[in-house]
DNA sequence: AAGTCGGGGAT
DNA sequence: ATCCCAGACTT
């Protein structure tokens, strides 16, 4: 059974399975299942187990680190701790406690995952449930199931992907990681250790993020090197996924400070980006006095794009501003929610003028 | 299938 | 400066 999954799935693409059969699956299960027990981390997820906590983390842990969740989690737990409460939650604080994080539709999917959940009967625990509800797609809806419920369904993540790559030396060359991801599935669920499918899933992300690194992997403490073709040659060449090429943008951004306000443009609610948040307004779609007077610039990078932002200081003819933008005191500007480095700019730019 | 969404930490 | 992170959604 396992054997023809193997072939199958494996074929031609991966260097020999030769080897692999049920017993060698059943030893690399527990080599890393009494790994993980061993050497996990102590992460606030991890400690008292609830299905709300799980749902948060794996929201918050999507394309970013365990150490930069952290402190939103914490914070997260205490202010809306059960589904109930953050169901109950404006959206603005809700964006608000997400301020920084990035990807704020992740924020906005969970509001309304919970809005939904309180409103069930019973909750639902299968893959094929979870995988109905906002911003839960094939990752979140098996971590959930098989987490939360012991559902069997196998994760592929970043981590996963990387690992399974090096263990059979994947050739292949994905032209990005949801190909990789796909690619797969059928191989990574082969693996599933039907036993403790959420301590397994867990396993082979802890592996993936403190063993199995993308950069100089720790080949000689981990637990499942035997088996790993790749940990004979390079593994640091696997997997190998194509990169786009970020495009350069040029922004130029407003900071206009009056009588204690500060006008600031707050992205509509369905904006593709940065739905509801705020941000310094755009130099061009304001009608401005004089000359504008650049005060810095900074380069960053949001997804595809390399962006330099120039901040301009000027004065703005307010009688009639375009619509999203409004002056915000001072006072109440740790009230609403902004992007993160904006916040910062201004933070700076306010204390400089005190 | 390809493009888009944030931001930061590590190298 | 580049990579990549417990991916999902829209086009």
């Amino acid at each position: 059974m396992l054997e023809k999954i193997l072939k199958k799935t494996i074929h031609n693409q991966l260097e020999s399975l030769s080897g692999w059969d049920e017993q060698k699956v059943k030893k690399f299960q527990q080599n890393l299942l009494s790994w993980y027990y061993d050497q996990r981390r102590r992460l606030p997820w991890r400690e008292k187990p609830s299905l709300y906590g799980t749902v948060v983390s794996e929201f918050m842990l999507q394309q970013t680190r365990v150490s930069t969740v952290l402190p939103y989690f914490e914070r997260w737990m205490k202010e809306f701790p059960d589904f109930k409460v953050l169901a109950g939650a404006d959206e603005s604080d809700v964006l608000k406690l997400w301020e920084g994080l990035g990807y704020y539709s992740r924020a906005r999917n969970l509001h309304k995952l919970a809005k939904q959940i309180v409103e069930l009967e019973s909750i639902p625990q299968t893959r094929a449930e979870w995988l109905e509800f906002p911003g839960v797609g094939p990752y979140a809806s098996a971590a959930i199931s098989s987490i939360a419920f012991e559902e069997p369904e196998a994760v592929v993540d970043g981590n996963v992907v990387r690992i399974f790559a090096r263990l059979f030396k994947d050739q292949r060359e994905y032209k990005g990681t949801a190909e990789a991801t796909k690619k797969m599935a059928t191989l990574t669920q082969s693996f599933l250790n039907l036993d403790n499918p959420g301590d397994h899933n867990q396993a082979l992300m802890e592996l993936g993020a403190t063993v199995c690194l993308p950069k100089k992997p720790l080949c000689l403490i981990c637990p499942v090197s035997e088996c790993c073709l790749a940990r004979l040659s390079e593994p640091e060449a696997y997997p190998t996924i194509k990169r786009r090429v970020k495009r350069q943008v040029i922004v130029s951004r407003v900071f206009s400070l009056s009588n204690r306000k500060l006008l600031l443009y707050r992205h509509p609610e369905d904006a593709p980006r940065l739905a509801g948040l705020y941000e310094l307004p755009k130099l061009e779609s304001l009608v401005i006095r004089g000359r504008p007077r650049l005060l810095f610039s900074r380069a960053r990078a949001i997804s595809n794009e390399k962006i330099k932002e120039m901040i301009y200081n000027t004065d703005i003819a307010d009688n009639d501003l375009p619509s999203g933008h409004s002056w915000v005191n001072v006072c109440n500007i740790d009230e609403v929610p902004m992007s993160g480095p904006h916040r910062a700019w201004v933070m700076e730019l306010i204390s400089k003028q005190d």
